[in-house]
DNA sequence: TATTGTTATACTCTATAACTATA
DNA sequence: TATAGTTATAGAGTATAACAATA
């Protein structure tokens, strides 16, 4: 799989004879074909997760966030006062990576270190104020325009089932 | 979200009292939470993106082929004769980017590009003979070990359903 | 001796501009 | 002038080693 961020794929559903569901406009002709590529699920989970991405990055595009800096803001204000390789190996971020990141973070006053009283090597981590009002404003743009489209597209019980199925991947796997 | 390839997560599926499901150990108390971000789509595309393509790899170990080779090579095979721009848009890969890949392929002797005698610009890509064997072995290996754990962990109903609705966020989202 | 945060560094992916040869 | 393949390059993201401060 190769996959970035623009697509073009019309992958006309495989028949035995060229019947066109009307909804979609036939692909010309002399397109591409993808073939048996889509049935590999690495191919369109890889497609699907950078569209996802595209349009989180748009939707929360006025409050500047990454996905990677929204999962941290969630990570530190669900567990306030963890130390910095406890949120980064949780999400996956190896230590040295996540210093710019949360560099990043405190220089736009979102997230705080202060140092431990227990372990002066810790760095403690903490919303200020502002972080907890950006977080919370890029929550409701994510559930107002992006999730809500998902579930538009999915249906709410499909959507869930999916979410389900990549928790269960992402775990199990 | 941030999330690159090493997990940790044991996300305790929320519920009212602290039931334990039995079959997965309890995670200790002091786990950092992951919370509410695991309600957040693309937070579970990307890790089960991450864990898939990490399988992927491994399984086709052998024939040393990345997910980008084998979607590049699939591609060549349902589509011989088109030319380097038209497979690597249809991947979402970038002109430029597509080159030292190919160099890569054609180095190992798995794809070959040939001028085009209509349009001398152009240069057409066919699979070598080892190319469409070891191409062959993958998509052995891939669907023997990759898929196969892949159907017995969600069923084979529930990842058809996984597959079309990543396939409807990649093409209509 | 081990761990936390950090720096330095390298390698892969992705993205853009610009060149060349053809059209 | 426009397009195909290419080069150069820059920026993210990810990976490892090693250092200072602290335990």
């Amino acid at each position: 799989m190769a996959v970035s961020r623009t697509a073009s794929a019309g992958a006309a559903k495989a028949r035995k004879r060229p019947a066109r569901p009307a909804s979609r406009p036939a692909p010309p002709a002399d397109a591409v074909q993808v073939g048996d590529l889509s049935e590999f699920l690495g191919y369109s989970l890889k497609r699907a997760q950078l569209r996802i991405f595209e349009d989180f990055i748009r939707c929360v595009a006025p409050l500047q966030l990454t996905p990677a800096q929204f999962s941290v803001l969630m990570l530190v204000e669900t567990n306030p006062g963890r130390n910095q390789t406890e949120i980064a190996s949780t999400l996956g971020i190896l230590r040295p990576n996540f210093v710019a990141l949360l560099d990043e973070l405190e220089s736009r006053d979102l997230c705080a270190r202060s140092r431990s009283s227990n372990d002066r090597r810790s760095h403690i981590l903490r919303l200020t104020d502002k972080g907890r009002a950006v977080l919370s404003r890029a929550r409701k743009l994510i559930e107002a325009r992006h999730e809500a489209r998902l579930r538009e597209l999915l249906g709410d019980h499909n959507r869930d089932l999916l979410l389900t199925m990549l928790g269960k991947i992402a775990r199990e796997f």
